[in-house]
DNA sequence: ATAAATTATGTAAGCGCTTACATTCTATGC
DNA sequence: GCATAGAATGTAAGCGCTTACATAATTTAT
């Protein structure tokens, strides 16, 4: 076993040939002799080889690794698209280089800029709202670039995602349908979060259209967090007793609402209708089992993986809206309004 | 803007200096004098340097990324540690570059040989099972190197974790004490997972320590998934009506588990006590809540990045063994063995 | 004021690969 | 058998940094 270990250069003097056919041995086997190709593959064995990322990403520009930021990747319906883009991108001998904005613009951008000097071939971000930085910095490089878990026709870059507002007049709709006009709102904080925001503006604007009136006092925003939401909904309910509907601005805030009903010993559905978001794994199989919206979460990130390997290999930077759906799934947390 | 992004051979010559001087005023700011200093900075500044990260990870062999390998990070007992460790690297201006194994440890070897051709400064497993190549890989690259998730003081590498063993006991114990003689087992595959082979063995102690037998087939191995548990618990309980008491391998088995037993109009824990492990964050909140062990995932993640972090400073490998420990968590799905 | 010690900067040689271009084989057609 | 096109291989110039070492500027001691 060599102290160093060993280079290119090893391998060729071993396998007696010259650095640039090894290198071709590795990138393109074809493009050499079968009989060549054995005597270089003996000699990697052999030495233990390992070609350094870091050179091969300076002489050949191409880092194979695609970067992404997701806002935490402790809610389980990141990891399911983090999962779905990183096994199609590991597939194609990609890497995927994670990072994560804790729901902030500002630190988004840092991450950004991170992503970049270190050497990204593409980049995925979540949600359309970044700083402007962002969007300068990354067309700059010229890399395959996709906003996940949005879908705008009019955006000015490629989106795979579901229609926020859409998906805020499902619920909303259903609730209406099922007699509700209290409503109370427990919401991830907007300030750094298009779908936050999106979904509670479509909520607004099905109740509106019904010629319902939703006071800012029965809105709620807090952290994505069972504890927060458990704490919201007893805040709401202690000042808005009246509320007959919550919606939940995704599933994990509305464990927690249930939960919290649970504790005042309201019935669920009967006193309360609760509605969560995302339609994580575990949902169907709580009790009661939550009426949500299923987000596409593992399709976004195949489907962002299938993406910004098509540009990488056409070397082109084509605008690709995709929308995908994200339809009610009305399980046992919404009934019939109350008298 | 120019087409091409700019060298530090431009900011060079933009701040009338040498790359040298650019090169220390970004690496040992102190080292050049406060005047020079701010000429290049400007420069940076001005012409949107950003230095290229492959050429400095080439140049200095330090790429300041660390790798991280963890079965899956679709459960969220596995992003919490991830989570923190990639806080904690974050603030030392270090990079995680995650990758999965999808509980396989030949896919884990591969993914450690990805990795390092990659170019990582340390590198982060879970659990104290490996491929041997994977050692042998690593201990040539002479980097740090910490297995997660389990604690061994025999162990010949870095750990930080808690005796699954202990904590199986616990649960078994706990059983015990409330009378249980009947028991069945919800486990992932142990294949290739040590964690929950000795999870298992732990509680077949404690069993056998008491007199108790549990025949193979009311243990059923299955995948992380709270359906397959679902499934599980039923078969389990088609061919076994007399077991009283269901050890799961994880929080997620269990909640799948609990969803079986109240589709059987089984009360739990009156007729049926169910046990997880992990204490995921939601677990609390759930009715019933479970009973689990509290497994210091974000420690584990905390400790790790200081470990690491604390090796490549002092360009030291030392092997270091850190016990945390995970504590039994009695809620509401044990209780006394019925008659 | 001058020599010595210290600090700041410059010079230039790599780091380990890829790749355009040059050269040498090999296969093909006549 | 020989010219020629095409395939296989070799040569060598970078890619954009870091860093030992050399040199210049500055400070300190005398």
């Amino acid at each position: 076993m060599q102290n160093k270990s060993p280079t290119i250069a090893d391998v060729a003097d071993h396998a007696e040939v010259s650095t640039a056919t090894v290198s071709r041995c590795i990138n393109q086997p074809d493009k050499v002799k079968p009989a060549v190709r054995e005597r270089i593959t003996d000699a990697i064995q052999k030495l233990g080889y390992v070609p350094s990322g870091a050179a091969r990403a300076l002489a050949s520009r191409r880092t194979h690794t695609i970067g992404a930021i997701v806002p935490t990747i402790d809610n389980a319906i990141f990891s399911e698209t983090i999962q779905h883009l990183q096994s199609g991108l590991t597939q194609a001998n990609y890497t995927l280089l994670l990072a994560n904005s804790g729901y902030s613009l500002d630190e988004e951008l840092r991450e950004v800029r991170s992503l970049l000097s270190r050497g990204i071939d593409g980049i995925v971000l979540v949600g359309e709202m970044h700083r402007p930085e962002v969007f300068a910095t990354i067309e700059q490089q010229k890399i395959p670039y996709v906003n996940l878990w949005t879908y705008n026709p009019e955006s000015k870059y490629s989106c795979i995602g579901f229609d926020h507002i859409k998906a805020g007049n499902h619920i909303a709709e259903h609730l209406i349908d099922l007699g509700h006009t209290e409503f109370g709102i427990i919401s991830g904080f907007q300030e750094d979060n298009d779908r936050a925001l999106l979904r509670y503006r479509g909520i607004r604007q099905s109740l509106e259209k019904s010629g319902l009136k939703i006071p800012e006092s029965r809105i709620i925003q807090c952290r994505y967090s069972v504890e927060q939401a458990n704490i919201s909904l007893h805040q709401l309910l202690d000042n808005h007793p009246e509320i007959t509907a919550v919606v939940c601005g995704n599933d994990v805030l509305a464990i927690g609402a249930l939960s919290a009903a649970r504790e005042r010993k309201l019935n669920v559905p009967e006193q309360l209708s609760i509605t969560g978001f995302d339609n994580m794994e575990i949902i169907p199989f709580l009790s009661p089992a939550l009426t949500t919206v299923n987000a596409p979460s593992k399709r976004m990130g195949s489907h962002a993986a299938a993406y910004i390997l098509k540009q990488i290999q056409n070397k082109s930077l084509d605008i690709e809206r995709t929308e995908l759906t994200a339809e009610l799934i009305v399980r046992e947390t919404t009934g019939v309004a109350p008298e």
